[in-house]
DNA sequence: TATAAATAGGATAAAATTATCCGAAATAAA
DNA sequence: TTTATTTCGGATAATTTTATCCTATTTATA
C-alpha cells in the first residue's frame, strides 16, 4: 500500500509528536529505535519531512526534530504521505493504464474508485494528534 | 496498490477470457500488444498464472493461452491477486508492523482494517467473467 | 518423421527502492 | 572562540522489482 519510506515516515512523525508533547526534541537514532528502521534511511526521510514542512528540525548541540503544539492538531496523515509517496495513490489507475477516468475506464475504475476514496477520506481526516495520543495512552504501538 | 506484475497478470487474465469466449487461444506476443505491457516479463506472469491453475496453455504449433468457459465465470480477482502478489495485501500490518492485531495494533489499524476489507470484499467478489464482457461490450479498457 | 510453431525456463540486465557511510555545515554552551 | 553535538547532503552499496534474451521442450501438421 505505501512504500516502507512512507510506512518509516508516518510512525517517525507520530513518535517526533508524542515527544513534542512534552517539549523534548529527538534524534534520528532514537526516532529509529523506538519505530524500528534503519537510522540513516530514516534520517534521509526526516529530511524530505522538514523541507515539506511537516517537522522541524533544529542544527547543532540540543538539537534535534520536533512539531509545534499547533501543527501536530492540523497534520493529517495525507500529508505525510503526499510529502513521500506523492498522490500516486489518489490519481495512479488501479491497473496502471495512462488514461483512466469515467469516459475511458479500466476494468475496474469503478469498485477502485470506491475503496480509494475511502482510504482518501481516512488519510484526510486522520490528524497526528490522534494518533499520537493513543501511542502516549498505550492504545496502539509503533513497533513489534 | 498492486506490483507491476500484478496489473499484467490482471489485464492479461481479462484478455485471455474475452478471447476464450470466442474460442481463441492468444499468445503473449498478442496479449502483450493489447495490454500495453513486455512481452518477455508478461510472459513470465503468465507462466505463474499456468502454474496457479488460473489459466491454460497449450504448447506446440497451434498452441496458446485460455481459460475454459466454466473457470471464467468462477475466477474472482482475488485468486489472481493472491497468485502474483501472494497474500500481503490481506494479512500485512499498513505500517509494516511485524505483528499487528487487535492486541496490539498499530496506529492505523481500524482504520486500515475498514479499507483493506472493503478491498478484500471487492476482490473477492469481482469475477473475470464480469470484467471481461465489459471489456466486450466496450465499457471498459485494457490500455492506454 | 521432419518441420514449424508455441510455451517453459534459466541466465542476465536494467531500474527502482531501500539502506549505509562519511564529511560538511550549523549551533549551543563552555 | 573553541569544542562537542547534531542535522544536512552527496556518494555509494545492497536488495527487490521489472525487464530482456536465448535455448530447450512440446506438439500439431504436412
Amino acid at each position: 500500500m505505501f512504500s516502507k519510506a512512507c510506512e518509516y515516515g508516518i510512525k517517525a512523525s507520530i513518535f517526533i509528536a508524542t515527544n513534542s508533547f512534552e517539549g523534548k526534541r529527538v534524534s534520528p537514532k532514537e526516532i529509529a529505535m523506538e519505530i524500528d528502521s534503519p537510522q540513516a534511511f530514516t534520517a534521509k526521510i526526516l529530511q524530505a519531512l522538514v523541507k515539506h514542512d511537516i517537522i522541524n528540525s533544529i542544527k547543532g548541540a540540543y538539537g534535534g526534530f520536533e512539531i509545534s503544539r499547533d501543527k501536530i492538531a492540523t497534520i493529517k496523515l495525507n500529508q505525510i504521505v503526499k510529502a513521500i509517496d506523492g498522490d500516486s495513490i489518489y490519481n495512479g489507475c488501479g491497473l496502471g493504464l495512462h488514461k483512466c477516468d469515467e469516459a475511458h475506464p479500466c476494468p475496474v475504475h469503478d469498485k477502485f474508485k470506491a475503496i480509494r476514496d475511502g482510504l482518501k477520506h481516512m488519510l484526510e481526516n486522520t490528524s497526528l494528534e490522534e494518533l499520537a495520543l493513543n501511542i502516549k495512552s498505550g492504545a496502539s504501538f509503533l513497533k513489534v
